[in-house]
DNA sequence: AAAGCCAATTGACTCAGATCAAATTTGAGT
DNA sequence: ACTCAAATTTGATCTGAGTCAATTGGCTTT
């Protein structure tokens, strides 16, 4: 939205004391190539709100997320806007064909990347069959989610939608920090409403009939999973 | 849907002359790799409405669609299917994390697979770091797909989705076989429904209004692009 | 603490697309 | 050509989610 002011941390940045160490492209590389890939990448911090990049822009870096959240969303000509995932730290943003990232990116809240210039990755990874591998795993995981929220889009109905979402989210924070019933929504109502193919109105009103029926207490800044076993039963119908 | 009744051709196999060599995963490959790739893997015809492999199996093989048309879907337990994709000669199938293959895949009418065992197909792989890429860049080029087909599935009407369709499977009939207005439709429309996210009598009252409107014309296994600019502009919006 | 602002919720009403129900067309088998 | 089954089209009606319109609630600013 506003523009990126951007600081770029001159050198205090070692792949070793990374956080997404072990989950993120590099966990295929050795100790020696760690210490050669530290040169390549450098962190980068966006605030809430600022554009990472572009669906149209050329692509010239690659990025993996260390921290925060991001909204990756396609626009309509006419302003409607689809948000076709949310970045976690471990995720790998930039692979593309075209040569254009074909979806844009916002930070939501506080984001750390690790950049990576476009050639010299491009370089690095030639002769290192393993990353390729990792990053090739990465994007098949992708396409897999891509499916079932495909699913979720054409076939299910708005509590379904929501009761999903809830529980996939879930899902994915306990894998990065452990497990916990209180979930917290980073991103606004609009966002949920635009991954879930639905209007703000009806993502305000699932919840609130979701928390009516126990199954969440609405808290500040996300939710608490009250009774999962029934969310689970509203999110398979 | 039936037992598959599966015809191997023997030998009869040369990747010298297959269809789609240069458009496939083995376009990446050099004609000595060529010669030691065809023993891997073996053609397997497959009749309308048999399955090749469904979303529970365990992968044991890959598939390289040599001719004829795949429906790729995922069922929901109560029966709602979502149709992820097409498969047309020259994509590759079978790619996954999980260890099975998270969608089904049916032949619309008559197909030819290229078929590789797993294990064979992963040691060949190992020191082959061009075809890696190459698998790479064929995910990657899904996944950009797939991120379209949710902003078509979120946010777009009945008559964008038909038209965005409609567009879409011509320019892949185009790619393959060379400009025409003519646009066979293999699939039905209930296939075409579960695709779009819609129900079959919304696909065929679209169709239907688009032929009162000049753009297409329902034709015997297919439909005419009368209006392609129109259709654009539908698709659009 | 009052004012202003934006996000979220709630309510009333509408409508695009689903559902239910026939026709009609198509195709395979005899 | 004739029969039966399946696919498609068409019509009538219904409804889940969208739209439009206030309110409410939380923060920030003054």
């Amino acid at each position: 939205m506003k523009p990126s002011v951007v600081m770029i941390e001159p050198n205090g940045h070692f792949c070793s004391d990374c956080a997404v160490r072990g989950a993120a492209v590099c966990s295929s590389l050795d100790a020696a190539e760690l210490r050669e890939f530290e040169h390549l990448g450098r962190r980068v911090h966006f605030d809430g709100g600022e554009t990472v990049f572009s669906e149209e822009d050329i692509t010239t870096s690659f990025y993996n997320v260390l921290e925060g959240v991001m909204r990756l969303y396609k626009l309509l000509p006419d302003g409607r806007r689809q948000i076709v995932g949310f970045a976690l730290p471990g995720d790998f943003l930039g692979m593309n064909i075209s040569g254009r990232h074909n979806f844009s990116a916002d930070a939501i809240g506080v984001v750390t990347v690790c950049q990576f210039a476009k050639a010299p990755f491009g370089r690095f990874i030639e002769d290192r069959p393993q990353l390729l591998k990792r990053i090739n795993e990465l994007a098949i995981r992708e396409l897999s989610q891509a499916r079932d929220h495909m699913v979720l889009l054409g076939r299910r109905s708005a509590d379904e939608k929501v009761a999903t979402f809830l529980l996939g989210w879930r899902e994915r924070l306990v894998a990065l920090k452990g497990l916990s019933d209180t979930v917290p929504l980073p991103m606004s109502r609009q966002d949920i409403a635009d991954y879930l193919g639905l209007t703000i109105e009806t993502v305000s009103r699932t919840f609130t009939k979701l928390e009516r029926h126990g199954v969440i207490e609405i808290i500040h800044g996300g939710i608490s999973l009250l009774d999962p076993a029934r969310a689970e039963a509203l999110a398979a119908a």
